[in-house]
DNA sequence: CCCCTCAGTGATACCTGGTATCAGTTTCAA
DNA sequence: TTGAAACTGATACCAGGTATCACTGAGGGG
């Protein structure tokens, strides 16, 4: 059972329609970079309408299908969630290539900062930054 | 010695003029919240032109007068700069209050990374997020 | 202190990325 | 098969930010 089929009875069973937009939108995904655009998939499928692109992206979040990958710039990129714990991301900002960690050890920081600032701490957000193997030594 | 009247010497020092526009961008960051937005700056100062709001805030930040704060759905606040180091935000999703701190713990993560992955490190973001204490008690 | 110059201004148009609307279409359960 | 309603997509719209460019005023040299 490919992906794709995965993700279409997913989306049935949680009471939403398969349709043939829906369905070109997960196949576009499935096919793209590891990090891709909102622009990305459009390209991909010219013939869906933007707004469709847009809601379906918003419905495979939902349904944790995807996460969302926030870039220094404040830009969004998608990523198939194939770590759907609590995690991070550390991007490369050469190619966009990008790891996930969850060991962040923030944690213990929270705990320390919740005594100091009588915060109640919800969450946090933690994203690294730096250059990938490759981009290492073609721009080193 | 105000506030005002020291980045408008800081202004001066660096090369800059110091307009009415500027003055007036100055006073009214003074004069807001403690995390501020554009649109803010705006209403206090509805005559001053809208390029020119968003061009002193850039400056301001490239002075290190003021610093971005990136929040949870991706929009830009601005906030005095009070710690110049290097820090991240402790930001009440209730009220928008915010706190400094600076022992984020992440560098030693970054270290365990950059031997597992092989990336070269080049700086992280991090935000937490929860309820300051007066919001805490009010939604508790 | 008064010019002159050029940094700065602001109206306007434009851009990106995302949402609201709504008439028309398609899915899918009955 | 059929109909309710979920979904679509053209379009208009919005927010927040930038590019342009004729005009202006800040402020240093004379
Ligand atoms: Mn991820
Ligand atoms: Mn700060
Ligand atoms: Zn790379
Ligand atoms: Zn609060």
């Amino acid at each position: 059972m490919s992906s794709a089929h995965r993700i279409g009875s997913l989306l049935t069973t949680e009471g939403h329609r398969l349709t043939t937009g829906r369905r070109a939108v997960v196949e576009a995904a499935l096919a793209s970079d590891d990090l891709f655009s909102v622009a990305d998939v459009q390209r991909l499928v010219p013939r869906i309408g933007r707004a469709t692109v847009f809601r379906t992206m918003r419905l495979l979040v939902d349904l944790d299908l995807v996460c969302r990958v926030r870039l220094e710039d404040g830009s969004l990129r998608y990523r198939l969630r194939v770590a759907p714990e609590h995690h991070h991301h550390l991007v490369c900002t050469g190619c966009g290539s990008v790891e996930d960690f969850s060991d962040c050890g923030v944690d213990a920081v929270s705990k320390t900062l919740a005594g100091r600032t009588k915060y109640e701490i919800q969450g946090h957000r933690l994203e690294l930054y730096g250059l990938c193997p490759t981009c290492c030594v073609s721009s080193g």
